[in-house]
DNA sequence: CATACTGTTTCTAAATTAGATACAATCAAT
DNA sequence: ATTGATTGTATCTAATTTAGAAACAGTATG
């Protein structure tokens, strides 16, 4: 069979016992009507109604192919139906990926926020310091921080997210408070050996990018390794405010450089295509979205701060 | 979805993960395929397929909609073969009409040795006395005795029946044999009451046909009723020689007027349609057909009387 | 016996479909 | 980085398919 438009006809006839009342039912003429059920026979080489001028019964095997069909269209309409609910309703698997320092500190209990508005959705989420490709590794959304590369996704700003030096009270009272972006040279500095290039921090001096490059004697590819270590008092890091916002606010750990601060990054979601988006994405961006408005709560401290223009 | 072809089109690229090696197999264009998902998809409002210019994936709809049209698409197929079967495969229900002495006496045997053959038929045998809308209600075949009137159906011959008139030996040996058509209006003739016109015996009278209205003592609408009657010395009956053919076998009839016999009268199977016709209703008819060739065995007495010249 | 209604056929116009081509994007191999 | 091969899509035209009007043949009903 190769048009459900046939076997749509010959149900109707079928069940009207009458090509004239099939035709009127769906609107199409009785030539037509006529054509499809001939189609369909000829297709399976079988005659499914017998017809005189008065009245139409079904044979044997019309009977029988009725009975399945009526089942088979039954399950095609559930399936569709099924389907097209995956975008209107949200619900299924979210595939959800994004940078482990941002993803195992923030999206766990957004996620679970989430699925208390939303319970029919189930999260998979996939911690991957590394660029992926969404269409293979089937990712319904990625987050990502920092500036986007060309990429043939689309792209929604969830918030911005600056990026400051802290360290310790006790290693400031220590070592002093840097208050020019050189003096870091000096500084026993905790390095993010993931990005390159190593050690390189961005800063904003009188308007213009700046970066500085600086050593220590501790490296790692955690950010959070050397947020432990910044707390415990071993130099300086800098370091996402989603990352230690919440460590200033306690006072575990204090901003110094605060004003060359370079330009915020911005936290993306990713997602493929936007037509069909389906409603788990669509809800979950939202969701992010709007959780960080007006200004994301690992910002808090800065209320207490003095610094004031931000994006 | 109206499109089987969408459907196939679609699962084929999934199972290829790609459009252009999807596109060589189904043996269209490429440009073809993509227009076969798109429509699909537009169709259930869904993107099924995550296509980067490398590579496809499924989303969980299409992973949904291609696990639930696999069981779906191999219904259809079980379904349609199983139909298609009916037309190859003498299976399933056959609904057989016949006359009631004609069916009771030869049918139930017949029927018996056919499904010997053919196992997978199921036989249902309707035995009535009148003409029946095949179409409305739903049956297969329907035998006939007689000439036939105009009909729709297609009719093929199974074999010829004579029409003899005949006694008891005590009755004629009592009565008198006749020795011409005109002899019976001396004697008591047990009429058929079913059919128009009442008492009209039909007679072959050098080479005319001719009509001898006889009457008697006792009428009935059953054969085999005027049989029984004819048998214990009532009277002479004319009637088919597949009621008395046995009989006359046996010596319990006698034949009179043999030189002026009318016309055999055709026994003919009745169905609907020539093309699609079904295995069971093909195969039933040629089984008739080869059963009374050369000749029915109810006419087996004939060989030992002088009778020559027959169809 | 006329009328109305059945399903089918025929013919033409409209709609759909297929494929060639061009295109934009991206991966792999230089 | 550049080239070349390959991916899926868009566009256009030609071929095919489809739909419906009208005519037709057959048959119930009044």
């Amino acid at each position: 069979m190769n048009s459900m438009q046939d076997v749509r006809v010959f149900m109707a006839v079928a069940r009207l016992s009458g090509f004239s009342a099939a035709a009127e039912e769906l609107s199409i003429s009785k030539a037509t009507c006529s054509k499809h059920v001939a189609r369909l026979e000829a297709g399976l080489g079988v005659r499914l109604l017998n017809r005189s001028t008065r009245s139409v019964g079904l044979t044997e095997a019309g009977t029988a192919y009725r009975d399945r069909m009526r089942e088979i269209l039954a399950d095609i309409e559930e399936t569709e139906s099924l389907i097209s609910q995956l975008n209107t309703e949200p619900r299924g698997q979210l595939r959800l990926m994004a940078p482990t320092s941002y993803g195992s500190f923030h999206l766990t209990r957004a996620i679970t926020d989430y699925q208390a508005k939303y319970p029919e959705v189930n999260v998979e989420l996939i911690l991957v310091d590394r660029q992926a490709d969404l269409v293979q590794e089937g990712i319904d959304l990625a987050i990502h921080v920092g500036e986007l590369e060309d990429s043939n996704c689309v792209a929604r700003t969830l918030a911005r997210v600056r990026m400051v030096v802290v360290g310790a009270p006790a290693y400031l009272d220590r070592a002093g408070r840097p208050t020019l972006p050189e003096h870091l040279l000096q500084h026993n500095c905790l390095v993010y050996s993931a990005r390159h290039p190593v050690g390189a921090w961005q800063f904003n001096l009188r308007g213009k990018q700046q970066q500085i490059h600086v050593t220590g004697t501790f490296k790692s590819s955690a950010g959070e390794a050397l947020r432990t270590a910044a707390i415990q008092g071993c130099g300086l890091v800098q370091l996402p405010t989603y990352m230690v916002g919440l460590d200033i606010q306690a006072g575990r750990l204090e901003p110094v450089l605060e004003k060359f601060e370079p330009p915020p990054r911005p936290i993306t979601a990713l997602f493929l295509h936007r037509r069909y988006l389906s409603a788990k994405v669509r809800t979950f961006v939202d969701f992010m979205q709007a959780r960080y408005q007006p200004e994301p709560y690992w910002e808090q401290w800065v209320a207490t701060g003095s610094r004031a223009s931000r994006i």
